[in-house]
DNA sequence: TAAGATATGTTATATTATAACATTCTCAAA
DNA sequence: TTTGAGAATGTTATAATATAACATATCTTA
């Protein structure tokens, strides 16, 4: 496997990777899905998603803002949630509930409920999808006779290069 | 078991429970807990707390503050969501990230993860506390060394009658 | 190239939440 | 029973997040 290898599904980013190659490789999936459904992966809305995949931590839409009026006159809040929706649209970004805050996902295309593990020290979030932790979850609502429509999973806690930082 | 019983862990309340008694066993829980801690359960946060619990769906805490200025002068955002910040803070309602807004819990003084099926289309919020999906999480968080701190698992889609309603 | 659809620009405003300081209330110790 | 300290609430202002509505530009394809 690659040394410099992109966010891995269910982990943490290790401190070290190469994260100009996490956000290469996000952007070369998102072009190819878009690509596939003939979706127009703008200037503007490629903009935006680099600089959600700017970091592995979400992202604030009104953060987004301030870093694209830098490069580009008339940013306005519809220009970043415009093109935050498309991207979300097409699954290439997630919003994080509760934090009101946008991050990159890893596995566009794929159908998964959005699963992260969320550092409260460094911000960073690690998009899980755990089959065991969807079933419980489909298994409970059939159970009470629930139709689900959308799953929202987010644990806020420590990363272990954080905990290290503590103790 | 009685008829006109309390919202039921776990599902979805009956179209004909007796809500006023919901409400009336959710607030002699609440008056136990504070006593028992010695917090002050004031005539304010209790309104507030019953606001909350006036149905089954969350509740924005805009819509509470319009409610209680009807019936208090001077209610103004920090009013209701220092009430808020109270009854949270003694687990006495759940805040819904994903709809900015606050719900009874059903379950007040135990220890649980706050997980939610909530209906699309009536808005009812079902609380369960479903342990094997908890220790799904809590095995994930283990196997990457994840130190979990907060939960969030909010479930949306139809409830069943909301189902039979559209069919 | 012209028409329709799509995307973006622009201005205004809605919605949710908190900061900061003043006043009132409560409860316990003097 | 005061009184003083801490807790709670009142009050004003503003921050942070998000959307509405309409104008303009750009793309696509007939």
């Amino acid at each position: 496997m690659n040394k410099t290898m992109t966010a891995t599904k269910g982990a943490f980013p290790g401190v070290r990777h190469d994260h100009g190659d996490c956000v290469a490789g996000a952007l070369r999936a998102a072009e190819e899905l878009c690509a596939q459904r003939g979706a127009r992966l703008t200037k503007l809305r490629r903009r935006v998603f680099e600089l959600v995949w700017s970091s592995h931590a979400p992202v604030g839409a009104y953060d987004l803002l301030r870093r694209l009026a830098r490069e580009r006159d008339g940013a306005a809040p519809p220009t970043v949630y415009r093109a935050l929706d498309f991207l979300r649209g097409h699954g290439l970004i997630h919003r994080i509930e509760s934090l009101n805050a946008f991050v990159g996902c890893c596995a566009p295309g794929l159908a998964h409920a959005g699963q992260f593990l969320i550092c409260s020290a460094c911000g960073t979030a690690a998009e899980i999808d755990d089959p065991r932790l969807d079933a419980a979850i489909e298994k409970r609502a059939k159970a009470l006779g629930f139709a689900i429509q959308r799953k929202t999973i987010e644990v806020e806690g420590l990363c272990p290069p954080c905990q290290a930082r503590r103790s």
